[in-house]
DNA sequence: CTGTATCCTTAGGGATACTG
DNA sequence: CAGTATCCCTAAGGATACAG
């Protein structure tokens, strides 16, 4: 798995594959919390590969699952400390295809908050995660 | 190529796969400019996946390839500033490794810098490229 | 509805031979 | 030396059937 000890490296051996980060970003950016949720996105992931998603990214203690209290068949997922931290990945993802691939729909408010306000929105955008898990 | 107009999608569509940011990282904070210096990483690449690797980048914008002026059979790659932006997110990656898997090599001086001085860490960085490629 | 398992095709990529 | 091409195997992943 650990292909060597740089830290670049390292990161790309947790989500440098198609998907993980995408539903990083589901659940980070777009408040998505259940399976079916994060199936239905516009890059279309197919259910076993979200499916092993789902379980490397708990392996590796980037989300937690965890057993809806209402609905008995449904699970939570939820970022871990560690997967909340890769906000500012995103962040800097969103700012390069702003800048440079403007076709892409990069949220203009964000990306100017990014630029004069990095700090704040990024707390900010951690808080909203925090409460949309009740924490 | 683009599975939807999402910016973090269009990232990884051009550098989400296990090979790609190594690459630009080898360039961007090693210094190196050719095809056997790229070779000669820790992780170990093949040719024909650098050689494949290369030409996409270099098909997306993010490298040039020019004939070395000295040894023709050369080529010097060298990043645009399309390529040199993706800098803040390998900053943010190092970050990331450095408070959540610490037994990769960050290293420790780039680290305070970026938490205390991150533009100004981005714009030696980025001096130091201009350097190497004589700007 | 919330996932999981299976089937099967294709893309990724390692080893290595080869070319200028 | 600086790459490129080939061979071949494995892993990624799409479609879909299936289970709780």
């Amino acid at each position: 798995m650990r292909r060597s000890d740089c830290p670049i490296s390292n990161v790309l051996d947790h989500v440098g594959d198609r998907w993980s980060l995408l539903v990083i970003r589901d659940i980070a950016l777009y408040g998505k919390r259940s399976f079916t949720e994060l199936l239905d996105s516009a890059e279309h992931v197919a259910t076993n590969v979200l499916t092993d998603r789902l379980r490397r990214l708990e392996q590796t203690g980037l989300l937690t699952r965890t057993r809806d209290s209402g609905d008995a068949r449904k699970n939570i997922y939820r970022l871990t400390q560690r997967g909340r931290d890769l906000l500012p990945i995103l962040i800097e993802m969103i700012l390069w295809s702003a800048r440079h691939d403007p076709q892409t729909n990069a949220p203009p408010e964000l990306v100017r908050r990014a630029q004069t306000d990095r700090n704040a929105l990024i707390a900010d955008l951690q808080a909203r995660i925090d409460a949309v898990d009740g924490r």
